[in-house]
DNA sequence: AGCTTTCCAGTCATCGCCAC
DNA sequence: GTGGCGATGACTGGAAAGCT
């Protein structure tokens, strides 16, 4: 299990590949957590917070008192993916707490740092939650945030960039992100570099894209870079059909409208039937893609094709 | 089944910028 | 001038998908 790695994991801390900093000496429980900014402060502090994790118990928490985390880490994700655990909460319990701290400026209340749809499964169950309460500074309620999703390893790289992005703007230090985030200081260049260079509204658009990784996002963000690209990717997020596509898909078409270059026109494809037969051609503009079809040859086709025209697009609209 | 291609992510080297 | 920091290009190995 993942999360049974994540305690076993950090409490040995270990530090992401390509990082030279040396592994933290022992602290002491009660000791103030060091400023950001400090590698060897970051490190210990997870070793820290997962140590007292460990010692504190379980408790069953209404949800409604449970805050959001000050960082969202993840885009608007799959129904099917939380119906499927809150089916298993339903059914099993709730296996594994989240952590919570309580809210730093209202009494009573909690802020979670991570077991997000867990929280909204309880809710849904109308069940508490059951959950590790602990006082964690900002710093460590990100560390702990961010171990916990490099540990589940389901965010895509957009989600764990915009994380980055959002713990920067928010002042952590790198070495407090590369510890939060277990990237080195290249990776994290590069997630930040592509949160920031894309439109927060066209990521929004496409959503996690987990198959599409750091090349494909960064080539998309290179892109973007021209306002030519930002104006014709908003105009294919805007069209109607966009949403009902799979997050991937939603990707490759901003990638491909703002890669294309204006008023080129793309080689036509040339279709042909089984046999050989020159059944039509395609031709892609850009703004616009035309079909030929030869009346001389293919007459019959022609006038089947545009009578079934509505029938087909209607079977393409229930498809998506 | 085995080979090829594509994609992802880790790593290294290098560069530019900035503070001292 | 030097060192630290962040950004970027290039290379690489592994995994997955596609093809024969």
């Amino acid at each position: 299990m993942a999360r049974k790695n994540l305690l076993a994991n950090l409490t040995g801390a270990e530090l992401p590949a390509g990082n030279s900093m040396t592994a933290p000496p022992a602290m002491r429980l009660g000791e103030p957590f060091p400023a950001s900014g400090s590698a060897r402060g970051a490190i210990g502090a997870v070793s820290r917070s997962i140590e007292q994790i460990r010692s504190h118990s379980v408790m069953d928490l209404p949800p409604d008192l449970i805050d959001a985390s000050f960082i969202e880490d993840r885009l608007a994700g799959s129904d099917e993916d939380q119906s499927r655990l809150t089916a298993s909460m339903r059914e099993h319990g709730q296996q594994v707490p989240i952590l919570v701290r309580p809210h730093p400026t209202e009494t009573g209340r909690y802020q979670i740092a991570y077991g997000r749809r867990r929280l909204r499964a309880a809710v849904e169950l109308g069940r508490p939650v059951r959950a590790v309460v602990k006082p964690l500074s900002d710093d460590q309620l990100v560390v702990a945030q961010g171990q916990e999703n490099n540990e589940r390893k389901d965010l895509s790289f957009i989600e764990r960039a915009i994380f980055a992005a959002q713990l920067e703007a928010r002042g952590f230090g790198r070495d407090t992100i590369m510890a939060a985030m277990c990237v080195d200081k290249t990776g994290l260049s590069r997630l930040i570099s592509s949160a920031v260079r894309i439109p927060r509204d066209i990521i929004q658009a496409i959503g996690p894209a987990p198959k599409t990784g750091r090349d494909r996002w960064s080539d998309l963000a290179v892109a973007l870079d021209s306002p030519r690209a930002v104006e014709e990717a908003r105009r294919v997020i805007a069209v109607p059909l966009f949403p009902k596509k799979a997050s991937d898909e939603r990707f490759n078409a901003v990638l491909r409208s703002a890669t294309a270059e204006p008023g080129k026109r793309d080689k036509a494809t040339i279709i042909k039937s089984d046999d050989g037969t020159r059944v039509a051609l395609v031709r892609n503009d850009g703004d616009r893609l035309s079909l030929v079809v030869d009346k001389k040859s293919q007459a019959e086709f022609a006038t089947y094709l545009v009578e079934r025209l509505p029938e087909i697009y209607a079977r393409f609209c229930a498809r998506v």
